[in-house]
DNA sequence: TCTCAAGCGAGAGCACTGCTCTCGAAAACG
DNA sequence: CGTTTTCGAGAGCAGTGCTCTCGCTTGAGA
């Protein structure tokens, strides 16, 4: 199939792959507004023009590499997650919750300039296309999939939830988790905001000079947010 | 005084405060990513290299910006919170935390560019200088007083704090508000992380196709955030 | 009051950017 | 085999941040 379709087809990906790769390297040194085609042509040994065969504009491959980057923190969450699963079969929801919140963290200090392409402030005029939508969502539906197998397991206890938010929380919990409550949605919802609110502040330096024992202040941070949703402690 | 010292003075205060609300101007209209320092000298019909008299370079200029938007976000949140105490003198804290939130997420999509531009991803080489500290501050001492003035009330029920977090915690009163519980703090910090992760996931785009009643998703979550501090409700 | 250094704007210029267009070679297809 | 598509190279355009030099103006000290 694919190696039949010809060496054209084939030398095409290779070489698409490369310019992501240089570009990610340029990316991970020098941070997204430094990324110059240019300069990824000429580490690539080719001229900037014909970089113009592969990606029609610089934002086009911004908006790859975003892609890439939502698969990759996506993939390290689900990978967290896993790995934590096949320890045991009795994992309280709690447990998985934080770890993957650290899991997350952990990927982010890793790419910080890669987080702030996909979590900060988006580059230039640049509204992300629908095509990365997919990618984009992962980690939260990871985090729905830890709340659903929770409340399946009986370990979930409904957050309290104002009359005002009421039609607004119903609206989410049938767009993304009918079979929860909607409380329980609107609160998954708000801690998923809020799970990358620290994550933000911890990498773009909001907590310089503030908070000093980071690892231990998102993980309780983190947990609390998780009893928030009614994720219970496992009974000691 | 400033009138004697001349007119010379005067007219670079004038220049000065005209370079920054054009590049103010631009900034809002195209994002940090596209302020052209010749296209502000060009609006002000003065040649680019004119203004390197005023600001030794791009970064300066974004800076002395980042500071503006630092107090005027600061002064936005302490209007309100001034508004709201001036109405009546029961005010519950949680009301003023919420009223504040609000405020800040206000001023947040009414600048969304000057928001991205402190608390989205630092632009280009960056490392923010100490000067921009006591501005960056203001948000965050006003949530600390109003915390501050419940507990003297007695409205503070003291949220859980994990063994491990007890020395960071202990460190972080001891820094920020040595009047108060370390348990509050800790929770206090976190909540300020929090609220500002619900604000940057809404105007960022992360909320798109999600949330949709982001007012009442943003009252809601910023009410139970001040629970989560320990900012109990008004005996009704 | 006169003088002289400091402050300032204009202009040219450098190195760089994203992007377009044209041209010739090479590969793929009929 | 010929034709069409695909691709890289090169030149070029408009724009950028920033530097340097050159004169004019102005304000402060002798």
């Amino acid at each position: 199939m694919s190696t039949t379709r010809g060496a054209r087809a084939r030398a095409r990906e290779e070489v698409t792959a490369a310019i992501k790769d240089e570009a990610r390297r340029q990316l991970a040194a020098e941070g997204a507004a430094k990324l110059s085609l240019r300069a990824v042509a000429r580490e690539l040994g080719m001229v900037s023009s014909a970089l113009y065969r592969y990606f029609p504009s610089r934002d086009d491959l911004l908006t790859a590499l975003i892609i890439d980057a939502y698969d990759s923190i996506g993939e390290a969450a689900e990978r967290a997650d896993a790995a934590l699963l096949k320890k045991g079969d009795g994992v309280a929801p709690v447990r998985r919750w934080v770890a993957v919140g650290e899991a997350v963290r952990a990927w982010a200090l890793a790419h910080p300039h890669e987080y702030a392409l996909i979590y900060g402030s988006p580059v230039p005029g640049y509204t992300a296309p629908m095509t990365t939508v997919p990618a984009a969502s992962r980690v939260g539906l990871l985090f729905i999939g830890i709340v659903r197998d929770a409340h399946q397991g009986r370990g979930v206890a409904e957050p309290p939830l104002s009359v005002e938010l009421r039609p607004e929380a119903e609206r989410l919990a049938a767009e993304l988790a009918p079979d929860l409550p909607p409380a329980v949605v609107a609160a998954l919802v708000a801690a998923w905001a809020q799970l990358f609110g620290l994550i933000g502040f911890e990498l773009f330096g909001q907590f310089n000079r503030v908070v000093e024992d980071r690892a231990a202040f998102f993980s309780h941070a983190a947990t609390q947010l998780a009893h928030g949703v009614g994720l219970v402690l496992p009974r000691a």
